[in-house]
DNA sequence: ACCTACATGTTAGTGACTAACATTTGGGGG
DNA sequence: CCCCCAAATGTTAGTCACTAACATGTAGGT
């Protein structure tokens, strides 16, 4: 009874999930994710702190941007393996982010301007930069897991996972730019150029409309 | 009065401080970052819970390694400007981990296997790998800053960004895996051989002896 | 109309961290 | 040698993120 077909429970819950992050979101960018309490946040949603955590674990999940995790990595583990790695894993985080890009052009950028804020608040906080960083590290072991390799040669894995470690760290950079440029550079093309100027050529298929 | 000629108080303050550090590192790899709380530590090491925090500003710079940010920085800024990017931060990286090395023979390798301690805690530990993800996004920083690089166009600056923050992942990963290795490989090596497998040629200097 | 399970509220607690004030002690000046 | 200042530490009270346990109300199937 979850399949394209909520019940009236689930989209309460769904929309008070939803309630509670916007709040979040524009408290913190109006006054700084220090400077605001999660039973402040609490109240302007409407509901009481233990809510707050029943949705998401801690405060900083209130910002932090689910990255298709899982999608990237089979991206990667689908891609042909005579490439090099960090053209496989570069390609992939380009699909990803055009997909990601695309899915915003239909609607009215509504989606796009939260992520945008979401970025700037992950970029300006410690805190919330940190946890971000680590999610990358976390990508990363499902992208060597996808790969098979951790079964494999320990040696190898090591070089696997400092490859694919250096790209995300260079899509990290293209995730900020885009967030401090607000938006206006197409986020696939940021992440190319990031690439490129890690990797050189090796990195990406040149296309010849960039 | 502070330069190479310590006086009673600044010895005894040193103490205390290294008392604590000492404790909290044996503690946490005893029964995990966890579960162990300051309040422990600070019995531990005979001194009040509010000295430990005078000492160290968060917990988690009890386990956090300081790194040479300034000298890497310099460097890397010092280094050819004609050699590529990559090159010139890698270069940097493995000889200061060279110097880090070194230092470390001359000592029964005391303050190796504290630095050891303190790296795999540091992965063990989500929120201390975090901490330690984001000192490198500072050090990427510090690089920049050094270069002189972000007072020209803000472009030129996002892709250096990215270039340097992709080698300083390959580190972090040859990081990693020295202290899994339980520093068995020499780390210039393994950095070395991270940057090689992400970069390729580009990325170091081939040596005869390597 | 009942019954169960899920979403939420309430309360009490832990632990990291801060601010303010009190106390000791090293070190320089008389 | 004593005295005074300042640095290091201790003490206390508080804030806030987060957890556990129990209570309540309501949706959804029987």
């Amino acid at each position: 009874m979850n399949e394209r077909n909520p019940t009236l429970r689930e989209r309460q819950r769904e929309e008070t999930r939803r309630a509670i992050q916007t709040c979040a979101v524009r408290l913190f960018t109006d006054r700084g994710y220090d400077r605001v309490t999660v039973a402040e946040i609490a109240e302007a949603a409407g509901v009481s702190s233990m809510t707050v955590y029943r949705h998401f674990p801690t405060k900083e999940d209130l910002v932090l941007v689910e990255q298709p995790v899982r999608h990237i990595a089979e991206l990667v583990a689908s891609s042909p393996a005579s490439f090099p790695l960090v053209r496989r894993v570069g390609s992939a985080l380009v699909d990803a982010a055009t997909a990601l890009t695309r899915r915003e052009v239909d609607e009215p950028a509504a989606g796009e301007r939260f992520l945008l804020d979401c970025l700037r608040l992950m970029i300006a906080t410690p805190a919330l930069r940190a946890r971000h960083l680590d999610s990358q590290y976390a990508m990363q072991q499902a992208i060597v897991e996808a790969l098979g390799e951790d079964a494999a040669d320990q040696d190898d894995a090591f070089l696997a996972r400092a490859a694919i470690s250096a790209c995300l760290a260079a899509m990290h950079m293209a995730l900020t730019r885009w967030a401090e440029d607000d938006g206006r550079t197409p986020l696939p093309d940021l992440i190319t150029r990031a690439l490129t100027a890690s990797f050189g050529d090796t990195a990406v298929v040149r296309r010849p409309g960039s």
